[in-house]
DNA sequence: TTAATAATGATAATCATTATCAATAAGGAA
DNA sequence: TTCCTTATTGATAATGATTATCATTATTAA
């Protein structure tokens, strides 16, 4: 894990106050939830997983919280089409956790692969940088998804 | 248009009746709007087009006949993080049609490109046929969208 | 025509997400 | 510290897109 549970990341600090959040026990404890994890967490998922640690800290909260850490940029939400939102930490497309997902378009299921990254990081810089000029817009995410049938509902 | 309005293209019939489906008006009615836009319509925007023409159609049946075209692959379900699925019709990768998405983050816009389409159908065919050993994931379908702020919101 | 099945539409139900609002906690200034 | 301002929180209710139900109608094949 990149840092200690329970404090978050040395630029958490930073990014937080920066913008005149506040890193507070409950944003911490969804953090560290994010963080521990590779599972594909909803909102809920992500309520229970804290609500073992702190019972006091409600749904609300954590939605609240995970639209401020995709504001901020922290926090990728995801759509898989199962009618929830899942959320995972960002990781820059270089970065160690940087990956994609294969959704299963049967049964759902969600396989993440990390592979080609560097090939995609080529194609994204140089689409980046045209698209950014042509239609004026700063490019700050990306998301590549493949649709199809795994391996037991083919 | 590639077909005749209210007829749907020949193959559909084809494609409709190979799965035991039948191309009904209200079918027809919702693929003609789909055909007839280069807009990101959700299921209430279609039901108010096809409502125009055909009164007695309901959202129900919109929204059932989405997801039908859905699964046979004739239509695509775009999430842009605004709560409600936005329908397209599938085009092939090297197809006339075929295009990506620039969504802003703060206003919503979405903004079509087809540029780097070359360089992008090389790299996912590289890709899906890595993946698809890899992982035995029969590869049918991609998104890649591109996230930031537009002209007006930077 | 008839029997079997697919499709439809009105309605009600579901369920993830948001809005409201009063209560609490945190940070800065004096 | 103490006061003041502002940010944060949690319970509750509301919203709103999507789905389930079910009786009715349309279509197909024999």
């Amino acid at each position: 894990m990149p840092w200690k549970d329970g404090c978050g990341p040395p630029w958490l600090q930073g990014k937080f106050k920066g913008c005149g959040y506040r890193l507070t026990v409950p944003r911490q404890a969804i953090l560290d939830v994010l963080n521990s994890t590779t599972e594909h967490l909803c909102a809920e998922d992500i309520y229970l997983d804290v609500h073992k640690v702190h019972p006091a800290i409600g749904l609300t909260t954590v939605y609240r919280t995970l639209e401020l850490l995709v504001q901020t940029g922290m926090v990728f939400k995801f759509d898989f089409g199962d009618g929830k939102a899942r959320y995972e930490l960002t990781d820059s497309p270089k970065g160690i956790g940087h990956h994609h997902h294969l959704v299963c378009t049967d049964c759902g299921r969600i396989i993440d692969y990390t592979d080609f990254i560097d090939e995609e990081v080529e194609l994204l810089k140089r689409t980046e940088r045209g698209l950014s000029k042509k239609y004026n817009f700063k490019i700050t995410n990306h998301l590549i998804q493949f649709y199809g049938l795994c391996k037991k509902c083919q």
